[in-house]
RNA sequence: GCGCGAUUGGCGGAAUUGGCAGACGCACUAGACUUAGGAUCUAGCGGGUGACCGUGGGGGUUCAAGUCCCUCAUCGCGCACCA
């Protein structure tokens, strides 16, 4: 150990240590306790950003400690590293997109490791590597074979500038998730999973997931979007056609006017009147060319056309017609309305905009409510009115009363309705996994023999950025034999959404190296769940929940022991400069490279932890850097100049003097909180700013006489608590203080609760709740006690002299409240 | 519009169960050492400088409120014509 703190020879020395002693490697040991914890995975762009440092750094000290606390921590990292930049390289570049990938992936494997992240490297998976998606096909084939994977048309959202159908979890705003683009619809045939089959059990279980933070359980909870209800079958006056609706508000159904049905709705076609045709085709048309930004941005003006049809309500027996409108949506409920104005404000909005009547059916009793001109539709609970045999009944009530009776007319059900759509997982992109499936004209669908996986992607294949998919322009692709009988057949000519490879790498890294099976189960067994899963809170809904997905499926396919696979998840805040996100067009973008070139990984580390508390934003400061390598900086020469008196010091020692008695308690107290914080709450920031009060404590205590064995104590105490958080420097440390064993294998410190009782302790004397007074009392006083030495107390006496003290507070070890009058 | 979360010195943030507001760090000020200091060390650092006021504003509960309740404001995030 040198002088000077050289963080870059000393970080250099102990990766190439960790490296060649496989020291994060990590097998399957029933002695022990197991810990997973996990990072998301990054796509391999090729650069680390602060975002990444921030993730695995939070990720790396809770593997860190777990270790040194005796668990055996499953640590991994791995490169979800399918997708379309590899795709816009070949087109822009000409370079291949699996070499452009793998040399990505090499240079963001050199970055991690100059972090000096605890990763069993051993364990790496790429989505893009046959060995992964031989499995990731294996896994399409049995949820197909299970009835979960099914191909329909439809129309889907196309993104014009991807050139591929997109996942509505993937329209953000009605634009492309990826690249911003308006989102437009195309007929297609596609391939779903049937995610909705698992909507009631993707919401249950999230009262479960009590790890979980509250925010990303109501985002996923808002998006399957489960609504109570009713469906009530209509007869169209005239035809023998029935039309069906979906409302939460049965109640209301003597208040239905009209009835809205969504243009693309199949049965447009045959209830519109030849009057009416022109007009109808017309605005189909006009709906069909708009985008879903236009389609919603319109908030309040309705549109739409009559169809020349009438309905009959079932229970009031009266007629009304039928409109086509925009605002209803083909895929939601049955996508068909009916409409009751007086209590639905975009009913209400239509029947002022068409002239069509509104009659109130729930007297809401509010006195500024006129029933026979309603200002506005009403929402509130109330009394039916207008409503036949259900007047006078409460709304809530007459729910589950007119739907009973619907029930009995054969005229309707209570429903359950969920906004989760079925997940389109079809691409029509090169650099993705293959859908094994074979199309023969005699067997329909097929999919391929399980001895035939993986389905490779084929090369001879062209980049042009026109047209349709790259794979298609293969010769060699499509062909190939139908695996039921044999007749020529083609082949599947998309990818799957990259999402499928992110929705189970957890369960790969369990026993990545298999090449016989997808996993063990009972490697799978003995590491899931993941016990503490970290990543960004933009993958709330989308990751987090097609993962959950996974995990269902395969749980009921017998593959996996749980049904949910993230037992606690820590969604960490953004990390900002001057209040903006970093960004290129800001140019405010601090690269980790150069942090860590000027100042060291640990020093990187250690100040992305200690700014912020992990789940909330970080601003990045230059300065606050500094600061955190000059506290390296000062523990490296607090260690160095204590080095000889530590080489000497006795193994055992006795607290003497005042100054050995503070700082035992600063050691003690510093441990227990480092415990605590990292152990329980992750509070790095907190637990960090303890290290260096206690830092703070032994530079004062230097300048006294020196207990050695207890500074001794304390020094490697410190080392060790701050170890998870800048391990180098620790480890050089550590060695340099004589120890033969490498300290990624030395177990955590325990403290003594005995020496965190201190003879005398400050407390306060309150005064009608105001501070007045500080003393130093012995510790462990009663009540009685405690009051009878503050009352005796000089300062305490003048302030309550001639006065009635009413009530005295007296709050052992803390506080003594006098309330005076 | 609906839902969630935040608001504490010049700044990032502490205060775990209602019990000393401002830990720790940054910035700043003064001093020491020094040929020099952007190194290091020491001291100070919410406002007013009297015993008072201070956690976005207003109100409440309590002996005691940053913390609990009501209300308003601002900012951020999510969802949004979901019947």
């Amino acid at each position: 150990m040198k002088e000077k703190y050289n963080f870059r020879e000393i970080e250099t020395k102990w990766q190439k240590i960790w490296e060649e002693e496989k020291a994060f490697k990590i097998s399957e040991d029933t002695d022990k306790e197991k810990y997973y914890v996990l990072e998301m995975f990054p796509y391999p762009s090729g650069k680390l950003h602060m975002g990444h440092v921030r993730n695995y750094s939070i990720g790396d000290v809770v593997a860190r400690f777990k270790t040194m606390k005796g668990f055996n921590v499953l640590h991994p990292m791995g490169y979800d590293s399918f997708g379309l930049p590899a795709e816009n390289a070949a087109i822009k570049h000409g370079v291949e997109p699996a070499k452009w990938t793998w040399d990505n992936i090499a240079e963001m494997t050199n970055q991690l490791k100059e972090m000096g992240l605890s990763y069993d490297w051993d364990r790496t998976v790429q989505t893009c590597n046959p060995n992964y998606y031989k499995w990731m096909q294996w896994i399409f084939i049995q949820f197909y074979n299970k009835g979960l994977a099914y191909k329909k048309e439809n129309p889907v959202n196309w993104c014009p500038s991807c050139k591929t159908v997109l996942a509505n979890e993937q329209v953000v705003d009605g634009a492309c998730e990826r690249c911003g683009s308006i989102v437009g619809k195309k007929n297609l045939s596609q391939w779903y999973f049937k995610i909705t089959d698992y909507a009631e059990r993707l919401l249950k279980n999230l009262d479960i997931l009590e790890g979980w933070p509250n925010k990303v359980k109501t985002m996923q909870k808002n998006w399957i979007g489960k609504s109570r209800g009713a469906e009530v079958t209509f007869d169209i006056k005239g035809m023998d056609k029935k039309i069906t609706v979906f409302t939460t508000r049965p109640d209301t159904l003597y208040g239905t006017t009209f009835m809205v049905i969504a243009p693309e709705h199949p049965l447009v076609e045959e209830i519109t009147t030849p009057e009416q045709k022109a007009e109808i085709e017309a605005y189909k048309e006009k709906v069909q060319r708009m985008t879903d930004i236009e389609r919603t941005s319109t908030t309040n003006e309705k549109t739409g056309v009559f169809t020349g049809s009438y309905v009959i309500n079932p229970v009031s027996g009266t007629e009304f017609p039928i409109y086509i409108s925009d605002y209803v949506l083909l895929d939601y409920g049955t996508g068909c309305v009916m409409g009751v104005p007086g209590h639905d404000q975009r009913d209400f909005d239509f029947a002022k905009k068409f002239d069509l009547p509104i009659i109130p059916v729930i007297d809401t009793h509010d006195p500024e409510i006129d029933l026979n001109n309603l200002p506005h539709a009403t929402a509130a609970e109330g009394t039916l009115i207008n409503s036949g045999e259900f007047n006078g009944m409460n709304n809530k009530e007459a729910i589950v009363k007119m739907t009973e009776k619907l029930e009995s007319m054969g005229r309707g059900k209570g429903t359950i309705n969920y906004k989760l759509r079925d997940w389109l997982i079809s691409r029509q992109r090169y650099w993705g996994t293959p859908i094994p499936m074979i199309y023969c004209e005699d067997c329909g669908w097929v999919p391929e023999k399980e001895e035939n996986l993986p389905v490779m992607l084929p090369t001879d294949v062209e980049f042009t950025g026109k047209g349709e998919s790259p794979l298609t322009t293969s010769k060699v692709f499509a062909q190939c034999t139908c695996p039921k009988c044999g007749k020529k057949a083609t082949r599947e000519m998309d990818t799957m959404d990259t999402f499928l490879d992110s929705s189970w790498y957890f369960l790969r890294y369990c026993d990545a190296l298999n090449e016989e099976k997808a996993w063990d189960f009972d490697k799978q067994k003995y590491w899931m769940n993941v016990d503490q899963y970290i990543g960004g809170v933009e993958h709330a809904i989308l990751h987090l929940m097609y993962a959950r997905f996974f995990q269902m499926a395969l749980y009921d396919l017998g593959l996996v022991s749980n049904e949910e696979p993230f037992e606690n998840l820590l969604t960490q805040g953004m990390v900002i400069k001057e209040g903006k996100k970093m960004s290129k067009s800001i140019g405010n973008v601090v690269s980790p490279e150069e942090i860590i070139g000027k100042f060291g990984a640990d020093t990187a580390r250690l100040f992305i932890l200690f700014a912020a508390p992990p789940e909330r934003e970080l601003d990045w400061s230059d300065k606050g850097v500094e600061g955190s390598y000059r506290f390296l900086n000062r523990v490296y020469r607090l260690v160095y100049d204590m080095s000889d008196v530590i080489k000497n010091a006795p193994d055992t020692y006795e607290i003497k003097s005042s100054e050995d008695k503070s700082l035992a308690y600063a050691m003690n107290y510093t441990v227990k909180k480092v415990t605590e914080d990292v152990g329980g709450r992750f509070n790095f920031n907190t637990a960090i700013s303890s290290i260096m009060e206690l830092v703070n404590e032994m530079y004062k205590y230097k300048d006294h006489e020196i207990n050695e064995g207890l500074m001794k104590d304390a020094v490697e105490k410190m080392i060790l608590v701050l170890s998870p958080f800048a391990p180098h420097i620790c480890e050089e440390m550590w060695q340099h203080l004589g120890h033969e064993t490498k300290l990624y294998k030395t177990s955590w410190p325990s403290y003594d609760e005995k020496a965190l009782i201190k003879d005398e302790i400050e407390v306060v004397v309150q005064i009608n709740g105001k501070l007045k007074e500080r003393m130093l009392v012995p510790s462990g006083l009663d009540k009685a006690a405690f009051e009878k030495l503050a009352m005796e107390n000089e300062k305490v006496k003048a302030l309550v002299e001639g006065k009635n003290v009413v009530k005295v507070i007296a709050v052992p070890g803390k506080l003594l409240n006098l309330v005076v009058k």
